[in-house]
DNA sequence: CGGACAATTGACAAGCCTCAAGGCGCGTGG
DNA sequence: CCACGCGCCTTGAGGCTTGTCAATTGTCCG
């Protein structure tokens, strides 16, 4: 049994905008029903167009594409909230791969609704784009990170972003949350090889700014982390949640 | 006399999605006005939140975010047919500048009126996802760009999207595009030095790979640049028009 | 025990950056 | 009318951050 939108465990994380009991029916009837993968399963296939959107309800993956000379970027990494299956454009097919890193469960829509939702329920239409917006301004953020800063800067950033995430999902327990990537996917995402990211992490273990070992992450100093950075702080956006 | 809609210059080049004349009747009822800038005035202003959207019927400019360390990241060059202002989240402020840096006419829209609009025009809703999602997509591939990419790399794959642009804009002539940009908007695009910058383009130069010059990009052969740059030149995606 | 995979470390090469200086075109003011 | 300043482009030299190659370790699992 899939659970109800009513009693989505997401919705009452400060993160995600409050939504009204309509809004919450609507979407439950967009919702076609739920998908639980395991790790290492691609969901989103380069190439393949899927009939499917996406919301991520529990678990971690990894949106990437790879190009024609072989090289692999991640776009982002995926975390319960994320609206997936848009980005390739609306009607055509997928130029972005998403492989689950952690057992993950989804709820499903099918796209070739999302039309006449958009018709009957204008307030989630309007959501949905928001939530486009919030996208986009965080790969505006990730080009800068990658234009401007230094491969030590690059991962404060990172880890940054995603501890601010992890925070706002309740993850972090002791300042530490589970973040079960290789060290390889976030030199993918950085831009960085393998090797530099290694010694770069192992660095900033050393200088007690972040440690992160066997899946979690730790940061016991935000603002020091924020600081080490160069980086100001800014709260997450809030979101709209599907 | 603004523009009227009906007559919009833009919309008979093929990259745009075709709209009903409703569709353009109802985008002309949420168009505000018209407004002209000189080349090197700031239209959107990092940190001040604009109560307008704009739409570029002409010229160029350049968007961009100032890191706290001083440097700064060009998140694309501004084309005719973009839409602006919507980057920021719907309702927060923007977290982007843009500057005209050719004369600009913009299409002015309330913000305001957005939730409005979406209410009254689902098509129209759609569409600005769907622009969205385009732009969303472009973003990746810019991501995957400067973290993969050679130097030499990252500018044949700009060029390579600037004159696509140009040639869906009818911007070509004579294998001859304007793009009046200076090499240090390019440097801040792709992560680059200037002065790297320089050396690299007159090594394309040379090469007879593409030529830039006074405010000029040329380019002989589209399929060779891409060639050069190990890119599979995928056709821009079409895009919705406002 | 052997194989696969991820993390780690060292040595070396190189792509790209910074510093520095000069040239060219253009507008301004004496 | 010419000198000067300014913005942008160009070029050379040297160095540092980062990448590549290679080998080792540890862990999990069949």
């Amino acid at each position: 049994m899939s659970t109800k939108c009513k009693n989505c465990p997401l919705r009452r994380h400060d993160i995600f905008v409050k939504m009204t009991a309509d809004e919450v029916r609507f979407t439950q009837k967009f919702k076609k029903g739920e998908l639980t993968i395991d790790p290492g399963t691609p969901l989103l296939v380069e190439g393949s167009g899927s009939p499917q959107l996406y919301s991520v309800l529990e678990g971690m993956g990894l949106r990437y594409m790879t190009l024609d000379n072989g090289r692999r970027q991640v776009i982002n990494f995926v975390f319960p909230g994320d609206f997936l299956g848009l980005q390739g454009g609306i009607m055509t097919e997928m130029q972005h791969s998403v492989d689950a890193v952690s057992p993950m469960t989804l709820c499903v829509f099918d796209r070739s609704e999302l039309w006449s939702f958009f018709r009957a329920h204008p307030e989630r239409a309007y959501d949905l784009t928001w939530l486009a917006a919030v996208e986009e301004h965080f790969l505006g953020e990730a080009l800068a990170s990658l234009g401007q800063r230094s491969a030590a800067e690059k991962i404060i950033w990172a880890f940054l972003r995603i501890f601010q995430r992890g925070t706002a999902l309740d993850l972090v327990e002791n300042n530490t949350m589970p973040f079960p990537f290789r060290q390889q996917d976030l030199a993918d995402a950085l831009g960085l090889s393998l090797v530099h990211t290694n010694k770069t992490l192992a660095r900033l273990r050393d200088k007690q700014i972040a440690a992160w070992r066997d899946g979690m992450l730790t940061v016991h100093d935000i603002d020091g982390l924020a600081r080490e950075g160069g980086i100001r702080p800014d709260p997450l956006p809030e979101r709209p949640l599907f």
